[in-house]
DNA sequence: CTTGACCTTCCAGTGTAGTGGAAGGTTGAG
DNA sequence: CTCAACCTTCCACTACACTGGAAGGTCAAG
């Protein structure tokens, strides 16, 4: 399987696969005797992996930690168990940010609703921000 | 007013204030015979009106499009409430994202919870994922 | 044999909001 | 006069996940 019909099948770019390669998230491909990468189906579940992670807002070097992980033989299931934890909480983190700065916006969004623009001064840039 | 004073004055860093200039957020600052930076005191307010910009998430491209409003003569106030309105609307959705992702977070880390390794499938990489 | 689609490497840039550091000039106190 | 603390410009770098493009090699069809 040569890089561009990978790229295809898992919905990315070629351009993005040397990338993951040289990040270390897919180990250096097999090559043919012109020097093309060639890679067996077993990348496609790879990328799918990537992909899942991804869907689950890991970063590449989240994802690479755990891919590491299991090149070396161990299953990385604590691992991973561990990481969606922290994602979580992460998450929750920036909802809860979220939401506050919604309710900053929405009063100061309100405040600036009829409001006439003589009373602007000069000096404050704008009174409603 | 040298730049340090200012920075010290808004609670930010000379180098900052740079940048700033650098980025037109900030006048050109006038500058003593020996090529000091020179501000005068309104320039505090300017900076006040650009952290409570960032405190409402604008960018800085955002916010120096409403100073280059007022510098122009013209009240921005139309602008700020339209800016106000977008990021309300984009933050709604990122919330939104958010709750989406949450969701499938925590729906992963369920699944991933109390199975045990040897159900792991080397191919999949890892199956909670 | 040529054409076009594919592949290779390597270097550089995207956007955001700054930060770090080098090399050199200025200011004010002791 | 010296010294520290300040200022100047300019260039590079941070994190993140790619993307663009140049220069050149390969493959299959016509």
């Amino acid at each position: 399987m040569r890089i561009g019909e990978l790229a295809q099948a898992a919905g990315t770019t070629a351009k993005t696969l040397r990338f993951y390669e040289d990040q270390g998230l897919l180990l250096p491909a097999a090559r043919t005797a012109s020097g093309y990468r060639d890679y067996g189906p077993e990348t496609l579940a790879r990328l799918d992996f990537i992909h899942r992670g991804q869907a689950a807002a890991l970063t590449l070097a989240q994802i690479r930690q755990i891919l590491q992980i299991r090149d070396s033989g161990t299953a990385p299931c604590e691992h991973v168990r561990e990481l969606l934890g922290m994602r979580l909480a992460e998450v929750d983190e920036q909802i809860a940010e979220l939401g506050r700065l919604r309710e900053t916006i929405a009063q100061l969004r309100a405040a600036a609703e009829d409001v006439e623009p003589e009373t602007c001064q000069a000096g404050a840039v704008c009174v409603y921000l």
